[in-house]
DNA sequence: AATAAATTGTGATAAATTTCACATTAAACA
DNA sequence: TGTTTAATGTGAAATTTATCACAATTTATT
């Protein structure tokens, strides 16, 4: 029904509604929205409408009860724990992203082979990969972020399966399978600039081909 | 023409000829590449049809010929050079992030408003903001990496496009505006995060749901 | 109370993307 | 050398996603 393109919007939209809400804003337009997501507002009203979200005809849509509503489809009725596996560069600077917290996701823990990382005793602790499973199982854990080197991806993500996590980020620059009973999301960083590439270059052969 | 997805996929089969060349293969079917980049064969061949890339019928495609290939449209027979405004968490990591170097992409500077973070000497030196426009000028730099908190983040696009800066991706969590004569991709971890937890949500609800 | 104006909500339409079906070609084999 | 087999390459069909057009409704105005 929903596609990725739909709940990425309303994970913006609900971003932009924080911000309002802050502001002490309390009605908001679908063309508010659209804005802010930088697509057009019948978008706006079409997702919504997907997920049987309404407003008032005429009054635009309650912030407050907006917000409400995303956040249950998103899930953020509850804090969301994550593991990491691979304490890199990606992994250590994922491990104290400050943007989770209002986004109800949590950093639970890091796992690593290198036992110079290991620190147990940190805000967010990181231990022996050895110890996932347990951890995992223990804590009743989920959700998982992949930031091992390419070479590792695979042999993390079937230590993953094995623990029982259910949905996946992986940050290596290889295309995981997607298992069964797991989501996997594959995002690469050099994957992400050479689109900007390919598209910057495109567009100053336009400019200088007009 | 060519689409965004499209030019996604055209990473990965890069990414994955690169390792089959390490490994000393010389030959790939498109059913190969397709497995490594999770799509169907078809759509392999499709992509290559749009950039006039052939292979032998019957043969498959040479390794070598198709990385050149590849690389060409990915604007690869080039180091491109980036900088990164925001020296926080993810600024920091991306900074000496080593998958980047084999995708010919290199990060030659960083800026940042904090004092602290300055260092002249590093191998990526981290300088003040208020010397992006000359350094970007100056070092002829096209591409830029905005990773400030969210409300610094319009300001940082504004400094990146009076600089000259032509692609640029955007790592705080809110939407910029694609200006003109500028490429922007806006990517918030958050948002990916999201995106995870609604789709494995919704699949161990599809689960118990039958 | 009647009319005008502004906004939502959605079926119909259009556009973009992927998959299908199959013609074409090259290699392998008999 | 002819036949079979296994791949590529691509127009057509199907599917997915986004846009359009407009009805429905609410609020504001006269």
């Amino acid at each position: 029904m929903a596609n990725k393109g739909c709940i990425i919007r309303l994970s913006r939209y609900r971003n932009a509604l924080l911000r309002l809400k802050a502001l002490n804003f309390v009605k908001v337009f679908s063309e508010n929205l659209a804005d802010s997501a930088r697509v057009t507002a019948v978008q706006v009203r079409k997702d919504f409408s997907l997920f049987g979200i309404s407003g008032n005809r005429r009054g635009g849509y309650l912030i407050e009860e907006l917000i409400a509503k995303i956040s249950a489809i998103l899930g953020k009725d509850e804090v969301q724990r994550f593991v990491i596996v691979g304490i890199g560069n990606i992994g250590q600077a994922l491990l104290h992203y400050p943007g989770f917290k209002k986004s109800e996701i949590e950093i639970v823990a890091g796992f690593d082979i290198d036992q110079n990382k290991h620190n147990r005793q940190a805000a967010v602790p990181i231990l022996p990969l050895e110890e996932l499973g347990n951890f995992v199982e223990k804590n009743k854990i989920r959700f998982g972020i992949i930031s091992v080197p390419d070479s590792a991806a695979q042999e993390t993500l079937q230590l993953m399966l094995q623990a029982g996590i259910k949905g996946i980020l992986n940050f290596a620059p290889i295309c995981l399978k997607e298992p069964q009973n797991c989501v996997v999301r594959n995002l690469s960083l050099e994957t992400e600039l050479e689109n900007i590439i390919y598209f910057t270059v495109l567009a100053e052969k336009e400019e200088t081909g007009k």
